[in-house]
Order: structure tokens, then C-alpha cells, then sequence
RNA sequence: CGGGGCAUAGCGCAGUCUGGUAGCGCACCUGGUUUGGGACCAGGGGGUCGCAAGUUCGAAUCUUGCUGCCCCGACCA
């Protein structure tokens, strides 16, 4: 993409209303606009980054053999009295009327939803397990909107429901979400760890938020440092086998947030040095809730002796809207965004320091050619600005890797290449640059690639 | 929902107390000089001063009502 014809409003300055980094950066970089309180459009290079969140999210609920599907965003308030919840679930529901004066809905969640859906096709066991998902916009209508997209009362979830005969079987579900999980946020080069969490009324040890740490976190969590070093589960790891002895040992730790805490385990299970008391931000929940709405919306399947049972259900959420923040509040530094290899907008920014001038526009123009048809997505500074406007500007939307492409470097046939994370910059050959920034950014790629 | 604050150009702000031609920096447009870490000179465009009533000869400024937004607390992916 060449930025002079890219839509990529950056500021200089920041917008008075935003608090934590995060909302800077994204505001500063021309990521998100907010429209209403808590609302958001998502400009070019924001969407860039959601889709690819998005794209890792699905790649690893497929491989777990979740199935994608869509619901729709407005839901009938019908639904929603069948599970008793219409009353329930108070404000922050946001309830709308149709022309014909029906009660409509704004779906803050889907398992009424996908409850529906289920009980309408599967009668037996024998379809069992099954797991449904979707990344799909939901509304809850928050008292208090803030810190831009990572509380926003629109935002972007994927939520998955899975249904099995019984509570061994959704155990089983829950594993492979679990495991799904711990793969996603590797991907997205984010340290999750798995915390205990409020199971609900439900009750039982089966529901776990997965937090990162970060100083701007909104919660104080407790955990066992051990957790941070723990390997992530293999891409090859089977979703069929019996995954316990995997889940277990990551909950063999001690982790837990603030609201799930408890003083004197932590003291006496977690050695002094190993104690890590921290900020986090949530970035997933899983839970299993048993026959909370199976059994009121008659979502029944005959199991082997013949007998109808209500299934036994589980919900697995992660915000990807809240990720795109999350994933900067960890990864930023003073002159802006630093993304991740797996959710860059684009591989690399090239800039070119001096457009209009022969050698240096084909230099960049041979070179942009080459890479794009290597397959590495370029955001090409062809525009007349100067060199530290068009340095800062690509320090700040955070690009993996910059090239630089001057009159100084091309007298002696050499680019520069800065790897943003580091810092670091060397120069190169003229001669199969496009080949060694493409070895380069797949070498990026491949270190998240677990 | 309780407490606090803000609303003036795309962004950051001054002007409001003490009513009298709506300003500054950045950004934007034109021309020129520049060009390896946010250049310089000259010229220029852009505002129902959040909305509505009121007071006044005259309101960004005073009064009242409303709306939007932000922050702190309680609640949530």
C-alpha cells in the first residue's frame, strides 16, 4: 500500500480524553475513532489489526474443532424470557423495539441463542461433542465506557458454546478451549496465564479467566512466576487425546485474581521469590455452566440408554477488540506501537527519504514490487515529507520492520533496515534486499508461529 | 448509579472572573528555500464558541434548562 494513497489519519498530539497508552497510541496512530461514548469506528489500519487477531483466533478454535458460524446482532426478547434472563440481566442490556413494536435486543452474548439453534438440529449423542463459535459484535450498554476499545460497550467477541451428554464430556470441551487458548494468545505474542475465576452459580473449578500481565491492568492478580515460563501447547498437540494432564499441570500453580485470592495459600504454596504480584487485564473466559439454559429451553438429546437429558454446556469468550489494546498496553515504548509479527497491519514500512529524486523512487518503487509479490504486506512512505516526520510516524503505527531508502545509502548501493522491536539497524545490500527482508519477516512470523 | 470536571477550527489550548471586531501552536492549502529523526520564509483557507431560552444597545463571556464527553468509585469480554 502506498501511504499517499492510504487512508491513515496519525496525530501528533494526543486527544485530551485518553487515559492509558493504549487509547493514545490507537487514537495517535489513526487505529480507532471513537464515535459516542464507548463506541468505535475501526479506521484502515485498526481493522488491519483486528482482522488479524481475528484470523489467529479462528485458525486456533478451527484446529480445536470448534465450527464458525454467525449469529445475527439483534436478538427477539422471546429468547431471552425462555432463560429467564430478559429480566435478569438488568441495563445493561440494551432492549430496542421493532416497527411492530416487538421486544428486540442488542446481543450483549448468545447462549439463549445458540441454545435455540442447538435444540432445533441435535437430538442424540451420537452428534455430540459439539462445539459452535462466532466473532460477532456485541453491545452492553457499560455504566461507565472507558480506557477507548479495552472497555468499550461495543466491542468484538468470540464466543464459542460447546455441548456434550454430561460433565465428564464438558470437561473434556473445556480442556480443548483451555488449550486453544494458551495457543491464541502465544500467537498473539501475549503471555496469558490462566486464573481461577467466579464460576457462578454453577459452582465447581471449571471457569478461568486467562489474564496478561500489564501495569495498566484493572485488576491486581497473584500468581506463581513458574507460569510464566511454561511451554505453550504444541501446534501438532491432538484435541482428541485426553488433554488433563496438560491442563492440570498449568493449574497446578497458583494463580488468581484479586476477587479469588486467598492470602495464606499463596504464602504457603508459593516460595517468596516465585511470588508475583501484578496488574492484569483479561483477555479470555471460559466456563462451564451445566444445564443453566439447556434445561430451561428444552435443549435435550437422547443419550446411548434412550433417555432425553438436557446437555451439559460451556461458554468460552475472547475479545478481540479488547486484544488490540491489550497487545499494545504489553508492547509499546515512548515513540509508539511496537505489533507483534502475527498482528501487524503491515510486514514492513518503507520509507522513502527523498521522492521525486530518479534513483531513489525506482530504488523503492523495484523494491515495493518485489516484496508484495513475495507475498510481505508493505506500507510504502511515498509522500514528500520529511525524513523525521516519516520516521516518527512509522515508530509510532509500530511496523516490524522499517526500510529506509535514501541517496546517502543508494550512493554506496545499501539500505537500512531498523527492526522495530529492537531498535537495531543495519545496513544492506541494494543487491537482494527483497530476498533478505523476506527472509527477515518470515523469521518474525515464524518466532510467534508455535 | 453516586462524586468531580470539561465543552472555543481536525488535534492541543488561551480568551470567560471584569460583556464590546474570536485568537495561538500544530495540522491543512499556495509559492519559494530546504531534505537521513517531527525544517524555514511569505501568503492563505477553515468557527452556528455543544444546544435552547433569558438578561443586555451588545453574550464565547452573565442567568436558567438541556445535551454530549472525560475522570474517581461500585459493576463487566
Amino acid at each position: 500500500m502506498r501511504l499517499s494513497r492510504y487512508f491513515l489519519p496519525t496525530l501528533r498530539e494526543t486527544p485530551a480524553e485518553a487515559e492509558i497508552v493504549s487509547h493514545r497510541l490507537m487514537l495517535r496512530a489513526g487505529m480507532i475513532r471513537q464515535e459516542s461514548a464507548g463506541i468505535y469506528a475501526w479506521m484502515p489500519l485498526g481493522l488491519k489489526v483486528l482482522r488479524k487477531i481475528e484470523q489467529v483466533v479462528r485458525e486456533e478454535q478451527n484446529r480445536s474443532g470448534a465450527i464458525e458460524l454467525l449469529m445475527p446482532t439483534i436478538q427477539s426478547a422471546e429468547l431471552w424470557r425462555e432463560s429467564g434472563r430478559y429480566d435478569d440481566y438488568g441495563k445493561e442490556m440494551l432492549r430496542i423495539q421493532d416497527r411492530h413494536e416487538r421486544d428486540m435486543l442488542f446481543g450483549p452474548t448468545n447462549e439463549e441463542m445458540i441454545t435455540e439453534i442447538f435444540r432445533a438440529s441435535i437430538r442424540s449423542y451420537r452428534d455430540l461433542p459439539l462445539n459452535l463459535y462466532h466473532i460477532q459484535w456485541k453491545f452492553r450498554d457499560e455504566v461507565r465506557p472507558r480506557f477507548g476499545v479495552m472497555r468499550s460497550r461495543e466491542f468484538l467477541m468470540k464466543d464459542a458454546y460447546s455441548f456434550d451428554l454430561d460433565k465428564e464430556g464438558a470437561r473434556a470441551s473445556y480442556n480443548k478451549m483451555f488449550v486453544a487458548y494458551l495457543r491464541t494468545f502465544k500467537r498473539l505474542g501475549l503471555t496469558a496465564i490462566p486464573m481461577k475465576a467466579e464460576s457462578g452459580p454453577i459452582g465447581g473449578d471449571m471457569s478461568h479467566e486467562f489474564i496478561i500481565l500489564a501495569d495498566t491492568g484493572e485488576s491486581e492478580v497473584f500468581c506463581d512466576n513458574s507460569l510464566l515460563g511454561l511451554p505453550t501447547p504444541a501446534r501438532d498437540v491432538d484435541f482428541n487425546s485426553d488433554l488433563s494432564p496438560m491442563v492440570d499441570n498449568w493449574l497446578s500453580y497458583y494463580a488468581a485474581t484479586s476477587e479469588m485470592h486467598e492470602a495464606d495459600r499463596f504464602a504457603a504454596e508459593v516460595p517468596d521469590e516465585r511470588r508475583v504480584t501484578a496488574r492484569g487485564i483479561e483477555v479470555g473466559h471460559i466456563f462451564y455452566f451445566g444445564t443453566k439454559y439447556s434445561a430451561p429451553m428444552g435443549a435435550k438429546v437422547a443419550g446411548p440408554d434412550g433417555e432425553e437429558k438436557p446437555v451439559h454446556m460451556g461458554s468460552y469468550g475472547i475479545g478481540p477488540t479488547r486484544l488490540a489494546a491489550a497487545i499494545i498496553e504489553a508492547s509499546h515504548d515512548d515513540n509508539g506501537i511496537i505489533w507483534p509479527a502475527s498482528v501487524a497491519p503491515f510486514d514492513v514500512g518503507l520509507i522513502n527519504l527523498r521522492t521525486g529524486d530518479e534513483a531513489t523512487d525506482s530504488a523503492c518503487s523495484k523494491l515495493y514490487a518485489e516484496l508484495e509479490s513475495d507475498g510481505v504486506e508493505v506500507l510504502y512512505d511515498d509522500t514528500d515529507g520529511r525524513a523525521g516526520a516519516k520516521f516518527a510516524n512509522m515508530d509510532l503505527i509500530g511496523l516490524p520492520l522499517q526500510v529506509v531508502v535514501g541517496p546517502k545509502g543508494l550512493a554506496e548501493n545499501t539500505i537500512e533496515v531498523k527492526t522495530r522491536n529492537s531498535g537495531e539497524r543495519k545496513s544492506i545490500p541494494l543487491q537482494g534486499a527483497a530476498e533478505a527482508i523476506a527472509a527477515m519477516v518470515a523469521e518474525g512470523k515464524q518466532s510467534l508461529d508455535v
